[in-house]
DNA sequence: CATGAATGAGCATTCATTCAT
DNA sequence: TATGAATGAATGCTCATTCAT
């Protein structure tokens, strides 16, 4: 088999299994049993298993980015802005995306290794948050009272945060219902801006 | 050794290890060699490695919680409520309390009997947040644009996810810059509000 | 059961499977299987299995080292020195007890880490056959002729070699003609150094 | 590539990793690493891990073989022969040829297959020396004290026992110094005979 | 109340070897 | 002639937990 097709298949074991399992859960066994191949597959082609875990974490990543860049391309404004993240960010806690970041982040605190690999990889995230946000409030009156790059970082946080918690609760109703609640708000917002400006 | 005083003894070893080796690394040997027991110990006081790590959670979250209360008590208005949670939070950060909430969430993904526990545990964090918050924009025009009480849930969020970013940063600056710029936005608002009222 | 009998178990384990299946052959596994306890018991007990390997020269060592005391003790002249080492060798041949030096000399090339435990634990047989061979060449006019101290080396070395080739030839018999030679040669030069001396 | 040249660069690779990770470090991988070649290459060309670990074996025995047969030829005497010996040893111990041997012997307590080969490879140096001995003592008196035949044996053990220490010494500086001395006593010997002959 | 001994299962990783290409 | 992919067994070592004392 191609290389690179049975490593894919690897990366989608050890995605699944973080997702399921935990960092902790993930040992190289957990993964192979879960992608139903040799264990020995693991080393053969990422050579260490904090690898591989970089690897999915990679894979998760990159797709998940694309998604982002695809569905915020040419989007504007706050509600704007909320309705897409609001879209994405469902789709991210259905599939369990954010949970490979969130338990690597808290392995990284066991595999000290893995921190600076990991911090490499939010990087763009933080990015691509500080851009959108511009974006968002390039036309809202907003922008005066807030620090609106500044933004970029807590808005990250909140998306592991809010993933951590709906993790714990083992349903998704209270993430949805703050993405709902967010979404009024910038709705009341962008009537008020209109009403002001009229 | 009386066996509070022991089991003490022991708490305080594993919130040190889940601290500073996060979840995965807190066995039970771990955790007795740092704190200079006999590892069979954990065992005898809290049955489970499991119980114990919970212990290490009721611990950290107690001594929390009182120290919040204190420091939170007759506190009102935004500005007010904004830096005393700035002091607070910066102190969690640099003893590691929320590490160790985060840890175990974390693990909660391997150790699926952990979860509905913590749950638990985090409930009344998400309490005593409302209350805060409900105190915080009391007399805040804003109470009528944000839904106050549905905002407890996205800040414990962000709390757990500016430690995850900070852990991840091995420093705290951005994490203090973002309470620093909190401040300074509430102070605005603060002032705002007062000139509205003249 | 008491840590010193269990010890003992598995460092005479560990001697055994260092005599019969050499260095490479010396797993944690191997020796449990042989001695029929539990293979963690060897990390339990001993911490590393270079440790243990260690002990187990250690015991050899210590064994033979009271046993070559015992024998050569008051024993004088080349003849009857030789003739006791004779004696002592073919033990040490049977029982294997160089086997564990050499095969622990042949693995320290490979566990790096060995080496200078090893040649700590050759040291004093080079000092004991220095003393030996003071003795035996006391009285010899060979003295004259022979850098005797500096001939420990080069003895202890030759016990090394024919151990080698013993274990080679899966027999014995060459190194027993060997000895039996050796003891020929010393018999006739006391006859040779008693002719004269009349 | 041709086999032959091929098989030649594995054999090499061979060599170098049994003289510097020993028996138990010269896995199929660690020979590939260290030639940069393929470690099924191994296989194709050898069949088995033992039987390029014996092509290694034969590859410095020729060489010395052939070294040896040169110097010594033509050499006859005691001193001359020892002068001889010292300088091939030299470069044995320098460059690891016995390394090869003395890893082999030691790992054929391991794999059991290796050690008739391995004796069978022997044999050709225990007659070089037997030869060596005789031409080196023909005409010494000593001839009729020792039988000179049988040094051939000890005096091959004395070799391997040397290398052994050597290399846990990790210099040679005692070896090189028991050649020295051996030197100052065969040419006393030497100079002993002349004079009684005159 | 405390502990040292013990264990069976599990860990990441490496092994010699095979095989299709 | 050569190689990349694959594997099942083995490696040293750690795990949570039990238990007799």
């Amino acid at each position: 088999m191609a290389a690179t097709e049975t490593k894919a298949r690897i990366v989608e074991a050890a995605v699944a299994t973080l997702r399921e399992e935990g960092f902790a859960g993930s040992s190289a066994r957990a993964i192979a049993g879960r992608g139903g191949f040799n264990q020995a597959l693991v080393f053969y082609h990422f050579g260490t298993l904090n690898d591989l875990l970089l690897a999915a974490l990679d894979r998760t990543s990159d797709e998940r980015m694309a998604a982002y860049t695809t569905a915020l391309d040419g989007v504007t404004g706050l509600a704007a802005t909320m309705r897409a993240a609001s879209d994405l960010y469902a789709e991210d806690l259905r599939a369990g995306h954010i949970t490979v970041l969130c338990e690597l982040i808290g392995g990284s605190a066991t595999a000290k290794e893995l921190g600076p690999q990991i911090a490499e990889r939010v990087q763009p995230w933080v990015r691509l948050t500080e851009a959108t946000l511009m974006r968002a409030f390039a036309s809202s009156p907003l922008r005066r009272l807030l620090p609106v790059r500044e933004l970029a970082y807590p808005v990250v946080a909140l998306y592991l945060g809010i993933e951590m918690l709906a993790h714990l609760d083992g349903d998704r109703t209270r993430a949805d219902a703050l993405f709902a609640t967010g979404r009024k708000v910038t709705d009341r917002l962008g009537r008020l801006a209109l009403r002001r400006a009229s």
